[in-house]
DNA sequence: GCCAACGTTGGC
DNA sequence: GCCAACGTTGGC
C-alpha cells in the first residue's frame, strides 16, 4: 500500500506523495469475519470490525503515517484478490486495525488506526507510471480498491511478532487461532478477532509489564530515534526491492 | 480445469 | 541471504 495523504484530494488522481507499501499477497485460511449484518454493498456497519494491516517500515512506516495530512492516507496497492475482497467488502468507516511493520528487524505491532473512509477505487491501478498500474482494470468495472486510514495511536512500544507467538502458546489463548501466527500467514490485510483485538489492546498494549505504556503524542518527532531500529535502512528500498528478488525454484513438491 | 513452472512474501 | 509457503500464470 501507499499512502496518498489527504482522503479528500485523491478522488482525481493528484496522487499527492505516493509511497508505496507492501506488495500484498498471501494466504488466509481460518480467520473467520464477524457476521455481516447486512449484504455486501451497504458499508452499513453495525459492529466494528478489527482487521491488522501490513507495511514494510522501509517503505511506509507507522511514523511516515503519523507525518501525513490527519494522520491519515490511503492504503492504496493492495494487489491480492483476498487482502482486497477484505477491504472492500468488510472495512467500514470505523473500524479498526493494527498497523504491522513487517520484513523488519522486529516485526509487530506499532500502532492502531481507524478506517476513515471505505473503499473506493484504487486509482493507480490506472496510472501507467505506477508499480500499481494494472492493465486489464477497467475504469467502468475497477480491480483494485483501497480505504483511507487514520492513525489513533503510534505505540510507545512495539507489540513484536515474537511476543504475539509466545502469549499464543499458552493454554486458552485469545490468539491461538490468530490470522498472523498460522503458518504460510501473508496476507497483507487480514481480519482479527474481536477476542484478539481486546486482547492484544489491554493486554500487550496497554499494559506490557504492568505499564501504562501507550504515549498520547501524535506528533511526528523521533523518526529514526525512538523507534527501535527500522528507521535506519533509509534507501535501500530500491535495492531490496527491483534488485533483490529471489527466485526459488518449487518444483518438485 | 488441472497442474507444473514461476514469482512473491516475509520470518528467520 | 535463505527458504518455506503461498499465489498466479499458462500450456494442455
Amino acid at each position: 500500500m501507499s499512502i496518498c495523504s489527504s482522503p479528500n484530494k485523491d478522488s482525481d488522481n493528484t496522487a499527492p506523495q505516493s509511497r508505496k507499501l507492501h506488495k500484498a499477497a498471501g494466504a488466509l485460511s481460518t480467520a473467520p469475519l464477524p457476521p455481516e449484518t447486512t449484504s455486501k454493498g451497504s458499508k452499513v456497519s453495525s459492529t466494528r470490525r478489527y482487521f491488522l494491516m501490513k507495511s514494510e517500515p522501509d517503505v511506509f512506516s507507522v511514523d511516515d503515517l503519523a507525518a501525513q495530512p490527519n494522520q491519515t492516507g490511503c492504503w492504496e496497492g493492495v494487489r491480492n484478490y483476498q487482502a482486497r475482497n477484505l477491504m472492500r467488502d468488510h472495512m467500514h468507516v470505523g473500524d479498526q486495525a493494527f498497523f504491522y511493520h513487517s520484513s523488519c528487524k522486529v516485526p509487530g505491532i506499532v500502532g492502531i488506526m481507524e478506517v476513515s473512509r471505505a473503499a473506493y477505487p484504487d486509482h493507480f491501478q490506472w496510472d501507467k507510471g505506477s508499480k500499481y498500474y494494472d492493465a486489464g482494470s477497467d475504469r467502468e468495472a475497477p480491480r483494485w480498491w483501497m480505504v483511507d486510514i487514520t492513525l489513533q495511536e503510534r505505540l510507545e512500544e512495539k507489540v513484536p511478532l515474537e511476543v504475539l507467538r509466545e502469549e499464543a502458546l499458552k493454554p486458552g489463548s485469545p490468539l491461538a487461532g490468530m490470522a498472523l501466527l498460522q503458518k504460510g500467514s501473508r496476507l497483507s490485510v487480514q481480519p482479527v478477532r474481536e477476542e484478539e483485538w481486546k486482547f492484544i489492546h489491554e493486554k500487550l498494549i496497554m499494559a506490557p509489564k504492568g505499564t501504562g505504556v501507550v504515549r498520547e503524542e501524535r506528533g511526528e518527532e523521533g523518526k529514526t530515534s525512538s523507534t527501535d531500529g527500522e528507521g535506519e535502512k533509509g534507501e535501500k528500498k530500491d535495492e531490496k526491492r527491483l534488485g533483490g528478488k529471489k527466485k526459488k525454484r518449487r518444483t518438485g513438491t
